[in-house]
DNA sequence: AGAGCTTGTATGCATTTGCAAACGGATTGG
DNA sequence: CCAATCCGTTTGCAAATGCATACAAGCTCT
């Protein structure tokens, strides 16, 4: 039952050999890796790695990450948005700096989201982002909002 | 200088857990991994599997990509999407929201340009994210809403 | 002083990966 | 006709993953 519900990974690359016409061989030849064991993993009795999967990619000269998602190893869905994704990819920010400005942005999205459906009452918000609920969260006992 | 020069996987999972404040069991936990497991994962002992990296990444709320990209499972350079241009082109805020978060994300971006220049001890700055900086960098007065 | 709680680490064990070698089945050709 | 190759599959086996359990060090109470 855990197996996932559609086009199993191993599926996905038979088809992709297939229609490269190439052999088992040839293609393990050119991954890397163990031409039983690439049969193995096309009929789903072995579940392969990452970097066995990065090989197989590289041997089949596609995208590394469309097989990732296809292996249901990256959550692909979409986008909730494009600056909390970037966010999370950034990696020249500390985790906890990450984790302010998610705070933060997400704040922003609650509020603006609340001002949408109740009506253009913005003077109601009087605070919309308090540093408390910030700084309960967050260590820093910044953003003091004036 | 777009990698940051990360030894393995593991220090960048523990640096990443310690910033964020949480402990081994709390991350493992999160992650849906042993707590034992993923000691042995952050010292380099044993390597994770995609699936563990995934949930690892899942619970550190981080982008799964950025944590295959520090593994070494992809290559490929994707141009980690850019945090400026997304905050930039998102539509759902409001433009002074906006500017906060380019000017805490600026902000954050110098501080840690100027520790990693100056300092040689990246893991134990005592508040690297101090508010004082914030609310003196802060050109507008104050972030108050709108 | 201890009990009680947390932190991270070492150990034993089932399960799995991944490979090398051996196996049947088609096709070709000398 | 039956070697000579191709093809993909099955079979053991070393090595690794990942977990549950048990362990040692640190901190806070009363």
């Amino acid at each position: 039952m855990e197996l996932p519900k559609v086009g199993s990974i191993g599926e996905y690359i038979r088809e992709q050999r297939t229609q490269a016409k190439i052999s088992l061989r040839q293609l393990a030849a050119q991954a890397g890796v163990s031409f039983p064991y690439l049969s193995q993993v096309e009929r789903g009795v072995r579940k392969p790695s990452a970097e066995i999967l990065n090989q197989i990619a590289k041997g089949l000269r596609i995208s590394s990450q469309a097989l990732y998602v296809q292996a249901g190893l990256i959550d692909e869905r979409q986008p909730d948005s494009d600056v909390l994704a970037a966010i999370r990819a950034d990696v020249t920010i500390t985790g906890r700096q990450r984790q302010v400005l998610l705070d933060i942005y997400e704040s922003f999205r609650k509020e603006n989201q609340a001002a949408e459906t109740e009506g253009a009452q913005p003077t109601q918000p009087a605070e919309p982002l308090d540093a408390a609920s910030l700084n309960g969260h967050a260590t820093s006992e910044g953003y003091n909002l004036p």
